[in-house]
DNA sequence: TTGTGTTTTATTGCCTCC
DNA sequence: GGAGGCAATAAAACACAA
């Protein structure tokens, strides 16, 4: 009870601060956001302030200056969240759609529809392009191997003989480091476990 | 005018440093 | 142990919509 009439008379002469002193003070705050002692008296008595009065103002003014701060990070770092999470949120739906392509090219290999089966491990992606296989059983893109190719190669073959007589037939031979080789291709270099089937 | 939310000044209690 | 800083809080002053 007195208490808080005590309280409400220690604050009865409270003012707020002119806008000349506000500017001072934070002219000050400025340059030294702790100042020494004998500053802050230097400054009370250009004022017209208590010591205490200055020495209050200085620490309020650091919590607002040090709340104002955080707010400022918590916004950046939200924005950074954000950001990440709309990557995140592409990159999932991406993944959710090759997903679902794998799980549809395995459905044709496992129903034998329009893919070709090279063996019982892998298809091809491409009926132009041998070089693209699906691993059925790790959903992964593979190197093809001896026999994967054995017979792909032997289907090209033939119909570079097809084609070769039709140029004959025109009198024009193709060139023989034009077009088809295997040896030209890059992909070789990656090709791992003991796939080497460029040697046929 | 008044109720309510925000800002500013001041107090209190605890902690650290010398 | 005293001085000074900080966090939490009180309360006065202020802004503003209804």
């Amino acid at each position: 009870m007195s208490g808080s009439i005590k309280k409400s008379s220690k604050h009865s002469n409270r003012r707020r601060f002119s806008d000349d002193q506000i500017k001072s003070l934070e002219t000050m705050f400025e340059t030294e956001s702790r100042p020494e002692l004998r500053l802050k008296q230097h400054l009370a008595n250009k004022l017209g302030l208590q010591p205490r009065q200055v020495a209050i103002w200085f620490q309020n003014k650091r919590a607002r200056s040090k709340s104002k701060q955080i707010e400022q990070e918590y916004s950046m770092l939200k924005s950074n969240y954000d950001k990440l999470a709309s990557q995140f949120e592409a990159l999932r739906k991406e993944n959710q759609n090759l997903l679902i392509q794998v799980d549809r090219l395995r459905r044709l290999a496992d129903n034998g529809d329009g893919e070709e089966h090279d063996n019982k491990n892998h298809i091809t992606l491409s009926s132009s392009d041998p070089r693209l296989l699906l691993d059925i059983n790790t959903q992964e893109l593979c190197m093809p191997t001896c026999s994967d190719l054995n017979r792909k190669v032997g289907y090209l073959e033939e119909e570079a003989d097809v084609l070769n007589m039709a140029r004959i037939a025109e009198g024009s031979l193709a060139s023989p480091e034009n077009g088809g080789s295997f040896e030209s291709c890059t992909f070789l270099d990656n090709t791992g476990s003991g796939s080497q089937w460029w040697n046929f």
